[in-house]
DNA sequence: AGCACGCCGACT
DNA sequence: GTCGGCGTGCTC
């Protein structure tokens, strides 16, 4: 008796074994149907050895190999790196590689062909059926009755006449193929070369790592297009990832104007049916082209010849919930596993990649001027000490006269504050109390257009109160700071004649709305946008000559580790939205501290300066890039539960040379959805793994019931 | 993750 | 006297 892995969908730590029926073709890969205490679970068959821990008698038999196509080689591979990586179990991985699959064959598409034509009376419409089927291949009822110009019912007399017989089709291809060849935009020398590396890469059928960095609207996706193109040249599979599918409507339509068709996409919302095609035909490489959010690095995608990750600097690629992943990261390692070149893009690099550039390990390509003669704009502080706003109001007079400016001159300006809602926090004047989410440790966000308060972190909701919950006083709840909401209340004050369009997530819900927000814009049907970071996300509005950065030291507070970087980039992306053809932009910073590096660099224009300098303060104290980092979530329903494992598990911390461990502390969000939060933080030189250090540390403590720990391998955010 | 087994409260 | 709460333990 045959016995093999069988890796299940379940928090298990390793595949069970089972036994093979003779009369059953088992092969790594397989999607299988297994018993599993009582049930039946679908699972696939794992590489590598039974591990024999159970008497081959004890061993139940595989149930039966699903209708399915297999996964492939490179991607168990990949599932089983993930799994040690960050720590997950391994069948929680290959789930999210296995969420779309169904037990039931996929039903294939059923047609007619010509059975029998001497079995019954032939009349005029029946032989045009026949006609239509003379070429032997079958044609599916709708478009057969269409052919010969029948009504349905001519076709279901046929078949019970036995005429004609019901056979399968072919599945037809859902995906129809890129043109590599198709008449594009044309590229400039500087694109022209990039673009030349970049194919010899894809054609070098190797793995290697390429960061293509270059301003903001420099044309970089057109650049690697052409490597897309290189791709679809060798019959391979591209990938590309995106950090919100959601909001890429621009970058679809750059897709179709350049291959004449729109790629496969891939995210989270995507409706089951359409999940199920779009995976299968992945899998039996029926997609030359995938674009997708972060889960579409799971996709069975059998012969990879590219994966390309645009914005990479983004920290929408960090999943937080469940596996806790890069994808960025993990797109290289899923590169090297299928032995395919990667593409990492952004105008604004992480240090990350900087530092891999640094040590050689990616090579860089930089285009390093503005396509089509456009010049980058021109950053300005304005310090706020010196041109304070009025009072209750957030726009100094220097930005306003901007703005009124600019449109005057029918061009499109843009307000920028990363805050959703009218106010972050609304306080009590008469006894000072502040209305807080009643499970987590954050204020309530004012949503005044929907007379609600809101926790950003849970989700909580409760309608603006009347009277002061604490005190009783009326009238005395007042709205402190701003949100996106109320920067639009007073720029309907300022400008009563500009029109308006808020882009905020819970604006713009879904796809189809920032579709359309981005058309409103582009057609000048906008005078002012006013927007959280979603503005920020690469696109590409030609009559757009003025940002203005409502604060700019917004993202700089707190003490995160990235803050400085991650401003840094933010604005300069936002910034990046000015001035985009021959019109040059402004772009306006308010500021308290406008001498802060990150502000210099901003208004230098210098991002690599300042990247430097960064890189600086990191390497001394061995902080990412230039050593590792793993944090330990401790959380429990009661502080005192999570006091005593953090407490344990900083008693249990492991030492060594290059090995440090910080805390335990309470996590800055120190209760989330009701449970209450502690944090550890292992920081190791980089010539250090830290999975046997975590793994050895998580084995000494006993964690009970009701109590977690969530380990996050590369953390982004500090929360 | 499921799903059963198991030991303590409100019902026909 | 039972139905049923979800705590804990196992699944090749």
């Amino acid at each position: 008796m045959r016995r093999v892995p069988v890796l299940l969908p379940y928090p298990f730590d390793r595949p069970f074994d089972y036994v093979v029926p003779e009369d059953l073709d088992v092969r790594p890969g397989a999607v299988v149907l297994v018993p599993l205490n009582r049930r039946e679970s679908v699972g696939v068959v794992w590489d590598g050895a039974p591990d024999d821990a159970i008497p081959v008698e004890r061993l139940k038999p595989v149930s039966a190999v699903l209708d399915q196509p297999d996964l492939p080689q490179a991607l168990r591979q990949f599932i089983d790196w993930v799994a040690q990586y960050t720590l997950a179990p391994p069948g929680d991985v290959m789930a999210m590689a296995l969420r779309v699959i169904d037990r039931r064959p996929l039903d294939q598409p059923t047609g007619w062909q010509i059975a029998d034509t001497g079995s019954a009376r032939v009349t005029p419409a029946r032989q045009r059926v026949l006609d239509a089927l003379a070429s032997g291949s079958p044609v599916a009822g709708p478009a057969l009755a269409r052919m010969a110009g029948v009504g349905s019912g001519v076709l279901k007399a046929m078949a019970e006449a036995g005429l004609i017989a019901a056979a399968p089709m072919p599945a037809r291809p859902m995906f129809a193929s890129p043109d590599p060849d198709h008449p594009g935009p044309s590229l400039s020398d500087a694109q022209a070369e990039a673009a030349r590396e970049l194919v010899e890469a894809v054609a070098a059928r190797r793995f290697s790592v390429t960061l293509l960095d270059g301003v903001t609207g420099s044309g970089k996706t057109e650049v690697y297009f052409d490597a897309v193109a290189e791709s679809l040249r060798q019959g391979r599979q591209a990938l590309v990832l995106l950090p919100e599918i959601a909001l890429s409507s621009q970058w679809l339509e750059r897709f179709e104007r350049r291959f004449g068709v729109a790629p496969a996409v891939w995210h989270s919302d995507l409706g089951s049916r359409q999940r199920r095609l779009t995976w299968r035909s992945a899998a039996l490489g029926e997609t030359p082209v995938v674009v997708g959010a972060r889960s579409a690095l799971f996709l069975p995608l059998p012969d990879l010849g590219l994966v390309v990750v645009d914005e990479e600097h983004e920290t929408a690629f960090k999943q937080e919930e469940g596996v806790v992943y890069n994808a960025r990261d993990m797109a290289v390692v899923r590169a090297r596993l299928s032995a395919a070149p990667a593409i990492l893009v952004s105008a604004t690099p992480s240090l990350e990649t900087l530092a891999n550039v640094e040590a050689g390990r990616y090579r860089r390509r930089t285009l390093r001027s503005r396509h089509a003669g456009a010049v980058l704009p021109e950053v300005r502080a304005i310090d706020m000490r010196d041109a304070p706003p009025p009072r209750g109001s957030f726009l100094s007079p220097p930005l306003a006269d901007a703005v009124r400016e600019t449109i005057g001159r029918g061009e499109q300006a843009m307000l920028f504050l990363n805050r959703r809602g009218y106010a972050p926090l609304t306080l009590c004047r008469s006894c000072g109390h502040r209305m807080q989410c009643p499970n987590c440790t954050a204020w309530l966000v004012e949503h005044r257009a929907r007379r609600h308060l809101q926790c950003h972190h849970c989700g909580h909701t409760m309608p603006t109160a009347p009277l002061c919950p604490s005190c009783g006083a009326a009238h005395s709840l007042a709205a402190v700071g701003p949100g996106v909401e109320r920067i639009t209340e007073e720029a309907a004050l300022l400008f009563p004649e500009a029109r308006l369009l808020v882009m905020a997530s819970d604006t713009l819900p879904g796809p189809h709305a920032a579709a359309a927000a981005a058309r409103a814009i582009t057609e000048r049907e906008v005078d002012l946008v006013i927007g959280t970071q979603i503005v920020a996300k690469g696109w590409h509005f030609p009559h757009l000559t003025l940002v203005g950065v409502v604060d700019a030291d917004l993202g700089l507070a707190g003490g995160d580790l990235r803050a400085a970087e991650r401003t840094v980039q933010l604005l300069h992306q936002v910034g990046g939205r000015a001035g985009r053809a021959e019109t040059p932009g402004t772009v306006l910073l308010q500021t308290f501290s406008p001498e802060h590096p990150v502000m210099e660099a901003l208004i230098a224009g210098d991002i690599a300066a300042f990247m430097a300098r960064e890189a600086g303060e990191r390497r001394p104290g061995h902080w990412p890039p230039y050593g590792r980092l793993a944090a330990l979530i401790i959380s429990a329903d009661s502080g005192g539960a999570a006091d005593m494992i953090a407490g344990a598990l900083g008693r249990a911390a492991p030492s060594g040379e290059g090995v440090w461990v910080l805390g335990p502390a309470p996590a800055p969000l120190a209760i989330l959805r009701g449970r209450h939060r502690r944090r550890l933080l292992l920081k190791t030189r980089r010539d250090v793994a830290v999975q046997p250090i975590l793994r050895d540390w998580l084995a000494r403590v006993d964690v009970p019931r009701g109590t977690r720990v969530d380990v996050d391998v590369d953390p982004v955010s500090f929360l």
